[in-house]
DNA sequence: TATTGTTATACTCTATAACTATA
DNA sequence: TATAGTTATAGAGTATAACAATA
């Protein structure tokens, strides 16, 4: 069997999957999901739950399935969100007058707070995150990203 | 308890997210994702396991630290991936004279051919699934996320 | 009959520690 | 002692089916 010299460049073995628009998605969340988690730990939040949270607090009154479709996650699995979010006093689960099998999800005033204080750090750690980037870039990086889902999405 | 009224809008309801490029990044990604298992699917391969394959056809010797390293995956977590791509004959783990501990991972003429089908099925399907960005737009997005990553992954 | 929230469960992904064989 | 590959395992995250209460 021939001899084998192994590539002594890792950094940029990944050369063949740079063409592909999905995996430098990949890449690029996985550096935003670790800042972000780093974040939203400092206020006993994940992703999923601040998510969740912010929601409620922007719509007060939904319920958990629109809740669920919103972030497109299973119900059965918002369930479990839900109750760190009640357990922890930041929502409740409001009974509906005209249709007892749905919860009306409504933030608590510290919830309220919450949300508000955690939208700001993530705001910020965002900001120095994508400083690399001119704002002028930030902003069609999102723009590109939101016009893809609203179009490629439906 | 005063009467609630749920908002029937739930499509626009994740407005407080929107501001995030994180979020922005991660629901657009989910898209991609899903057409991409579709097409990897035809060809019996997950996205972990095509990456893999395309990365050790493209820098032949790779030894696994290397590969796992290129992949952000543990070593651990990619034994079974070449496990599974040796198992169907597309790569050997070839001995190093130099150093009994290493495998220089190989990619066998099955597996190169089935890298390169499978390259072109994925490419040819983003293509089709980013066509509602302009060709400039879809550059623009890669180059952004490639330039975001370079600077703010280090 | 259908829907809402819930439970249980299984399956994938990911992370960590420990082992072996080599260096 | 340290490194490469491996094993085992635990923890997330995610998906599915079925149930009780209600419509």
């Amino acid at each position: 069997m021939a001899e084998v010299e192994t590539p002594s460049d890792a950094g940029q073995v990944d050369t063949p999957l740079a063409e592909f628009i999905g995996y430098a998605m990949k890449r690029a969340l996985s550096i935003v999901q670790a800042d972000l988690s780093r974040v939203l730990g400092g206020f006993g939040l994940r992703a999923v739950s601040f998510s969740a949270l912010s929601i409620v607090v922007a719509q007060p009154g939904l319920t958990q399935t629109q809740l669920a479709d919103a972030l497109q996650i299973e119900r059965s699995n918002l369930v479990t969100i839900l109750d760190e979010l009640s357990g922890r006093g930041l929502i409740i689960r409001a009974p509906v007058a005209q249709d007892r099998r749905r919860h009306a999800l409504m933030a608590t005033a510290e919830g309220q707070t919450l949300a508000q204080a955690a939208q700001t750090a993530v705001k910020t750690h965002e900001r120095a995150l994508f400083s690399c980037l001119t704002p002028e870039e930030q902003h069609e990086l999102k723009r590109l990203l939101t016009k893809f889902r609203g179009q490629a999405g439906a």
